[in-house]
DNA sequence: TGTGCCAATGTGACCGGTCACAATAAGGGA
DNA sequence: TCCCTTATTGTGACCGGTCACATTGGCACA
């Protein structure tokens, strides 16, 4: 029984592979180990050579289908992965792209972006890791970006679309090409067409009738909060109003409340233009404290369209970003600069108005 | 002055790194060329072996401080960085951590939890990345796990706390130390004591004088939704009422509000214990429709408490969960298996009940 | 003064694919 | 039939740290 079952190789698992322990009387000792099969294993078993193996598994064009095959059977049964480190040392590419992400990243847009930033990455054949700064400054960043360096990645997605973070991040000098995502139309970055989604609200708005609007803005450190603040302006002002702008807002729903609480006390405004839909949120629950009714009394339209817009009370009117579709061209720009491949022109996503009951 | 200049050694960047190219006359030809310096070249700048510098970097302990200081002015200067796919060649590790996300990832909870488990694995030395499960089948998650061995990842975080999605990770048998993050409290996880959340919620409602209660399920695959719904049965059933429990939802606001609309038709229940906010939220949309005051009429309870539940209409009354500290103990437990530490016991994180005016 | 031990450092081989180049076979035209 | 091109496969060296082991110099102790 012993005899059958060493005489037999082991059909699944890890094959044994022969380790010189010493040389003792002129025979070479061998042992028996579990280690995971490399080239030389597989071309063993299929009687080839390592050079063959590895063309085998990088697709090169010029082997014969029938050796293919062979190889192909051979890493089958040996269960063969392909060492990314050896792979790495020697084609020096890690294949890797980086996301640094930078503080308020449970905001919506930064996270629905990931998810579709590691599927889009995946298709095209790289992994995708991330580096977190626990503060948007110059050294949070810094530790994050050497993270990110450290493990060799190739391009670097940054989704921090603030001033501070581009400035800290020109400071810093990463030789490896990045785009930033959500960044300002003006710089090389991929983003949603802001100023048309700012406009398509503003317009809306006025189309009601509404001529005392005013714009909850967001931080204007964040480049979205800025041109969602031009379009609102551009608008206003292309049909001779003097609108008003709050002061900034942090996106969050309790700066929204705050906002809305100076701007509704004196019953100027007939409707609020929102940077994003948590502040949206909050200018909705000041309105019902002050008893007034959505949208008689007061339209809001936000930004974002975060699922649970549909669900506010009312349903908020806002701006719905395609934010896989974002994630798609990011990778594919990124993967071009990191490909030294022709960059396409760069096209703004276009937004869409979600039209509810708020307005 | 060119002679001057090539005698300097420049001071920034790369220094140069002669390159054999052949021999011609008995000469070496050299040639300069731009090359990230290595161990090597660290090396002869110190005056010291390679090993010498290998340790300096790598901490051993048996370096003279005064070797280790002109080591380190070397790296310094020469601006060396280990080359990571060599050091993961002969060491066999890569100190990369992966996150397996599987659908919905824009909920809240596995969200917010990425961040943390970021800079909780930094701290502890390693690298984290990331791989979207495009489906929660076996097909889908497959290709996302395969995704992260390829990587080498050392170990796994599943953020996808379905039965479904357990399943397909049992099927697939990753050699690889995995932990589960919101998971069920009986298997191999980390998470918050959802039992005790739910509890608190609803003795919460109870202490209110609620004796006709409902609870609007999230979908029984997910394991918290399943602790959840037990929790609330528990503290009902102890109290001898026969609690009402809904269909399950999905989580979204839209399934809160259509669940909601069935609950309210009829006039007995006068609170509801949804499952987590976005939930809550529908269950507050359909209450405004239906004209009942909240919390006169209707009481409500969330769960997770978002950033947004605050400015609920009424602001809402809620579970919160420490993301943060989930995510360290969550490396904390999968580097003590990676690293076969003993693991410290599992003391599930503490929830805290935040009332607010919707009950 | 010898011996033993440890601290501090150096040397050669090696990890597992892949590069450059060599080698061989197979076809195609003159 | 012979040379040349192309298709297919193989060989040796190498990527850049790190392992195991060797080596050196001190210092304590007998």
């Amino acid at each position: 029984m012993c005899a059958a079952r060493s005489a037999a190789e082991p059909t699944s698992g890890y094959s044994s592979r022969a380790v010189h322990c010493g040389v003792l009387y002129g025979e070479v000792m061998t042992v028996p180990q579990r280690h995971p099969p490399g080239v030389r294993e597989v071309a063993a078993a299929a009687g080839v050579s390592r050079q063959t193996v590895s063309r085998v598994f990088n697709n090169h064009p010029s082997i014969r289908p029938e050796t293919r095959a062979r190889v192909v059977t051979a890493m089958t049964e040996l269960n063969f992965r392909p060492n990314r480190a050896a792979r790495m040392l020697t084609t020096a590419r890690s294949r890797t792209i980086g996301v640094l992400t930078a503080s308020s990243s449970s905001l919506f847009g930064p996270v629905s972006s990931i998810d579709a930033v590691e599927n889009a990455a995946r298709d095209v054949g790289y992994f995708l890791t991330i580096a977190h700064a626990v503060s948007p400054d110059r050294e949070g960043l810094e530790a994050a970006l050497s993270s990110l360096v450290a493990q060799a990645v190739e391009g670097i997605v940054v989704i921090a679309p603030q001033q501070r973070v581009r400035n800290a991040m020109a400071a810093v000098s990463v030789d490896v090409p990045s785009v930033t995502l959500h960044g300002a139309a003006d710089e090389d970055g991929v983003c949603v067409d802001q100023l048309e989604g700012a406009r398509l609200a503003t317009k809306h708005l006025l189309s009601r009738g509404h001529r005392r609007i005013a714009h909850v803005c967001g931080p204007s450190d964040w480049f979205e909060a800025r041109v969602r603040r031009e379009g609102f302006l551009a608008e206003t002002e292309a049909m001779g109003l003097r609108a008003r702008v709050s002061e900034e807002g942090d996106w969050s729903a309790a700066s929204g409340a705050a906002i809305a609480a100076g701007l509704l006390d004196n019953r100027g405004v007939t409707a609020i233009f929102s940077a994003n839909d948590q502040m949206a949120l909050g200018v909705l629950h000041v309105a019902h404290e002050l008893g007034l009714r959505v949208p008689e009394d007061l339209a809001v339209v936000g930004f974002d369209d975060i699922p649970e817009a549909a669900f506010f009370w009312p349903p908020l009117t806002t701006v719905r970003q395609d934010f896989a579709e974002l994630g798609q061209r990011c990778i594919a720009r990124l993967v071009a600069q990191i490909e030294s491949a022709p960059l396409l022109p760069r096209a703004p996503v276009a937004p869409v108005l979600v039209v509810r009951a708020s307005s």
